[in-house]
DNA sequence: GCAATAATCAAACAAACGTTTGTTTTTGAG
DNA sequence: CTCAAAAACAAACGTTTGTTTGATTATTGC
């Protein structure tokens, strides 16, 4: 009854095994295929590494009851970066801090869009061709904010600038021009944040 | 026995609820919890939509069997992308609205480590103070691949190179020099991904 | 409107699921 | 080393799964 699930050291290891299945198949294996995985003989010996995974957030039960990833499933560890040379910590607890990309760089979902980049005028502030950037959808910003913004009915990436009293698109890159828009322009969102994947 | 799998209209739209589903839950529904999210009562129905869905590649099986989201499950329709009138975007845009950022981001979890980049020496590659890379942990890269190498107990992110039968590690910022270590030096892994947060 | 065809339903089914139970092995304190 | 507690194992169990089968209802062409 009164089952401490006290922590196995090796909990988080198995756990890392099963992370790389989802992010294979996107799908949590069966208890009899994690046996196999993670070399374990009795199910029911996964049964309470399940239990204690759930206690722990990183797993839970669907609305049909079937297992899925919970909420610290998606954990990444965030290194201090002053760790050293000997230190190859793949211990979960040491050292390092824990985040989900999608919660740091997404703030407001309702309102964001990822948008793909396409062309180098912002290249300067770090943001290539073909890499997404975050955008809040909001008709308004700050000066100095990364914008998208509708021009000739083309989304353009451009940092929110104002010579005297107009408003202005400034590249980030030499070969482009500041783009100085005669009639007002719609902005269609704020740049939040970018990635890119190799 | 010569089933023609014809395309139903409707099967689209009961991908959307699955799709919803699996936003959710980060998991498909049994057969029977189908029933009722799709108002279907035959499993036999459900049996032969899942299995046209399978032909489509919306769906798939993972290696236990278990049904699993298939290649073009996070394809999103291009309806979505041309809400803005007139407005050009290079609309291949992979599910965002179903699939994480992490998920893009992050393909071997249990050897992945976020790290904090510091100093301008890739800024070039797009990669800047402040950023965030995506590392894989492992000792071995290919040429031009950017590493996180360890030189002197310390990290540096460069793209690894060779001159002549040495290996170098080349910054992407012209203020920087490539540098030649004398000895073999460590690979701590190899950079995979990048984000940023403004 | 009627027949042929396809789709859905309903029930029965074996196979696989995860839980439960009792036993064996491992661990760790005295 | 001995013994008690914890963990892993192995087998049996009742459920639930997805498939199969045959009956019923909707479509469609003539």
């Amino acid at each position: 009854m009164t089952d401490f699930n006290e922590v196995h050291e090796s909990d988080i290891e198995k756990l890392g095994q099963l992370r790389d299945y989802f992010a294979t198949h996107r799908s949590l294996p069966s208890y009899s295929y994690m046996q196999q995985l993670l070399h374990i003989k009795s199910k029911e010996t996964i049964s309470k590494l399940v239990a204690r995974l759930k206690l722990m957030g990183f797993l839970e039960s669907a609305p049909d009851k079937k297992l899925s990833p919970g909420k610290r499933f998606f954990e990444r560890s965030l290194s201090n970066n002053t760790v050293q040379a000997g230190a190859f910590t793949a211990s979960y607890n040491e050292g390092s801090d824990y985040m989900t990309i999608d919660e740091h760089l997404v703030r407001k979902p309702s309102i964001t869009e990822l948008i793909p980049v396409a062309g180098d005028s912002m290249k300067d502030l770090g943001i290539l061709d073909r890499d997404t950037v975050i955008v809040e959808k909001r008709p308004y910003a700050n000066l100095g904010d990364i914008v998208v913004a509708i021009i000739d009915d083309k989304f353009t990436i451009k940092t929110l600038g104002k010579e005297k009293s107009l408003f202005v698109l400034i590249p980030a890159n030499k070969d482009f021009e500041i783009i100085r828009p005669k009639e007002p322009f719609i902005i269609y969102g704020v740049v939040t944040g970018q990635f890119r994947s190799y």
